[in-house]
DNA sequence: AATTAAAATTGTAATCATTACAAATTGGTA
DNA sequence: TACCAATTTGTAATGATTACAATTTTAATT
């Protein structure tokens, strides 16, 4: 596994030093689109020397070079995705965790309006509750409302 | 003018201070996106006494009653729009613009395989280059391969 | 008009994610 | 081995945002 995800970044033209190979290895194998530290503390187990500026600059190599992706879509924390195919994402307003969705079918002929705009990225995100929270949620206003 | 933004905001069952009057009239005239930053300098000049935390206050206000939207497009600074009607935004990578897009018709069928999440909001952001730092980064970019 | 309570505003201090930077380490090459 | 460039590391700075307590405003009531 390891051999691969080093291939995989010299492919994206991205030196595969052992910080940057767990960093993705990571980001391949956890489907929680982490955060920073949630990266940085897991990885810190495995090798108690790794920093959180080399997270931090890790990162930015592998978005710069188009191996993961960087999410805005929580407003505490940066949030990433090894998954770099066209999808949308989801975000729970009640615990946070962030899901995959379909990708999205944009009406690309509207946009065609806009040829002085050269779009390089598109995002698409989603904000609500999860099943489990809007559950939570419902009860706390029925208990309010008693 | 500010009458009606009075009404409005009462509307939307917001009290119309004097400084909530100001920040929404701010975003209604105002298509730059603006950052707290932004908000806060330019009324300052006729709000003398204006805080920074109540423009703060005054924005989460606003965003909860549904009479603004808050943009996380610009990693740098969050980012306000008075405009509540469903459109997306593009953010130049370059100078950091950002602008008002055409609404975008979502997949909403592909997006009914997720019944259980219960979705209150969608962003759609695109990134790119706007017309003059398009030129720019072609210039900069030959000047480099030179 | 005076009193009062709640809401809103203000300024300061704290928080915390991110970045800057310089020193140390690593890896490859002559 | 010696050297150079790239990478990593730890610390310190930055800067947006939030917490909080004190002050001011507002509106209702007497």
């Amino acid at each position: 596994m390891p051999i691969k995800i080093k291939a995989y970044l010299q492919e994206k033209g991205i030196n595969p030093s052992m910080q940057r190979v767990a960093v993705m290895h990571y980001l391949l194998n956890n489907f929680t689109h982490p955060t920073v530290d949630e990266i940085h503390s897991n990885l810190s187990d495995s090798i108690p020397t790794l920093s959180k500026t080399t997270v931090y600059n890790t990162l930015k190599v592998l978005v710069d070079n188009g191996a993961a992706l960087q999410l805005t879509i929580d407003e505490k924390n940066t949030r990433y995705d090894g998954n770099i195919t066209p999808h949308a994402h989801f975000i729970c307003l009640g615990c946070g965790c962030v899901h995959d969705v379909e990708p999205i079918k944009l009406d690309e002929v509207s946009l065609s309006k806009y040829k002085n705009l050269r779009i390089t990225e598109t995002q698409v995100y989603y904000k609500g509750y999860c099943d489990k929270c809007y559950e939570e949620k419902l009860l706390k206003e029925a208990e309010n409302n008693k």
